[in-house]
DNA sequence: AACCGTAATTTGTCTAGGACAAAACAAGCA
DNA sequence: TGCTTGTTTTGTCCTAGACAAATTACGGTT
């Protein structure tokens, strides 16, 4: 059933990896060589897209592709486990809970799920369900999906879930508008919105009014936004697989269509890999939030 | 404070625009003409980038490239009026009040929306609160966004809030898992997920088992979670905005990567653009979902 | 005037290879 | 060990050409 090719955008679309590379890979490597149509263009089989996708999870491991290639197939089980950090830091004593979770999504039980994640919301209450449950989990899950355990269905079944759990969470809570009007959203290319959930979660707890716009806003629309709803703070979210490379010219371009009184956050796991900015603050962890809003109102006493 | 430039993956980013595109407009209709930096490459001006977001945004509309870079600027007021169809079909009489809530996302005023869409929900029930409301409603903000009587943020801020009003509401149904299995997701580089969260809330309305997968999967991923799952039915999603080209090739590989006894639904406002397919059911309405939906009961009673 | 098939045009995407800067790594030295 | 400097790796950008698919224009027919 799998004798379907793809064409170069398919792979693209499938795999993240741009054409540009995919050409450049297969010049220099010798990898993915894909069989011609009649047209000259370049067909891929559905095997070599499934090998590049795993290549390009190895790389936003911090693999690099050229050692990638050379290593046959082996590399699935080898490389997976050894990674920059020892990330697994000790998560209390409920390690053994949040296994139970992932065990209910690995079995596809979506109505197991959610019941227990409620019933863990109920008995924590929220900000420490998100510290203590959502927090440590996304981050299993993420280990979980880089060493190949989770398929990316799963991770986005978890992911959609989730994400359900802390919105009706978060609409529950009584809306006190005594802090600063804070902004949420990321830049185009960016989707991943479970970071930015939470740390609404934590704020909205704290009496901040929170503007959720969802994710991938154009910069210059972020302008606009922050103007019209006078934000105070503008809160961008990087996840782990975002390239770094372009994290430091964004921060930069957006500060100048910002403005000026309107600070900038900037936080995820993909901005722990990047050096110090005088365009945004930096926060990287969740507790890093609640200080930066601590900090934003002894400013603005 | 508008003196930030643009590189080319920066517009590709915030248009939607390919390089590809940029660069044969540039070579063809001599529009855009970016200045070059040292190393000789492309630095759009905001200006530009902004123009290049309306010219895609009345492309969309189904305008062709040529005629509006022709244009000078008058084009904004003047073309942004005429539209394929005279979509604007009677809604019944609480026209009025849709206006109202439309007047609210303009004011951003995300509490007053935000309760008066509760209310709503509260007075009309799930299923004619979809129907009679949200899809309604989506619609218009589809069409101010197009005229340009709605930014783009304003947009985003509506889909976000209604979003969360649905998953709310879906999430507080019992769950009587009776009725078929029904995978609902969407094919990478289509992020628009309102309309799924529709058929999602009418479907689990009427006893179907439905699996949200979020948006995004890559094709073989859909697949494997069908498998996984289980699932009788795989529903797809496609908003105006998706290139029509495309779609018939996805549907027909992904029949081909998909178990023979899951069906196939694409749906969604772009799939009213191209022609009928053996590979999958074309779902055009929400009416049409849950007709689909007693069809399948029928075939497996 | 409405319809249909064919020709011209518009438009997007693909291809090729070259160039270069930024990041990652290695080596040498304090 | 830590820091600086050179080397390799890697991604992105560049030009310029080709072609197919979609769209429009045109001419002939009913």
């Amino acid at each position: 059933m799998n004798t379907a090719t793809f064409n170069i955008a398919a792979v693209e679309r499938d795999t993240g990896l741009s054409k540009d590379v995919l050409r450049m890979w297969e010049r220099r490597y010798g990898f993915p060589v894909p069989s011609r149509d009649n047209n000259g263009e370049r067909c891929y089989p559905a095997e070599q897209v499934d090998r590049l996708r795993q290549i390009k999870r190895l790389m936003d491991l911090g693999h690099r592709p050229g050692k990638l290639i050379a290593t046959p197939a082996e590399e699935l089980g080898a490389l997976t486990s050894r990674r920059s950090k020892p990330v697994t830091m000790d998560i209390s004593a409920d390690d053994g809970e949040l296994a139970e979770l992932l065990t209910l999504i690995k079995q596809h039980d979506v109505a197991a799920y959610q019941q227990a994640m409620q019933q863990r919301l109920a008995r924590q209450g929220l900000q420490r369900f998100v510290q203590d449950t959502v927090a440590p989990l996304t981050q299993q899950v993420g280990e979980k999906w880089e060493d190949g355990s989770f398929e990316v269905f799963e991770e986005h079944l978890y992911t959609e879930l989730t994400k359900r759990l802390l919105r009706q969470a978060i609409a529950t809570l009584p809306g006190g508008p005594r802090g600063p009007r804070v902004l949420l959203t990321s830049v185009p290319e960016e989707q991943h919105v479970l970071g930015l959930l939470m740390v609404e979660a934590l704020l909205a707890l704290e009496g901040a009014e929170c503007i959720p716009l969802g994710t991938q806003m154009p910069l210059l629309e972020i302008g606009r936004a922050a103007e019209a709803h006078q934000a105070d703070i503008v809160a961008l979210s990087f996840s782990q697989a975002f390239p770094p490379r372009q994290i430091p010219g964004l921060l930069q371009q957006l500060r100048q269509v910002l403005p000026e009184n309107a600070a900038l956050w900037a936080g995820g796991s993909g901005v722990t890999r990047i050096g110090k900015t005088g365009d945004a603050e930096l926060i990287t962890t969740l507790d890093d939030a609640l200080r930066a809003l601590a900090s934003w109102r002894r400013q603005h006493a």
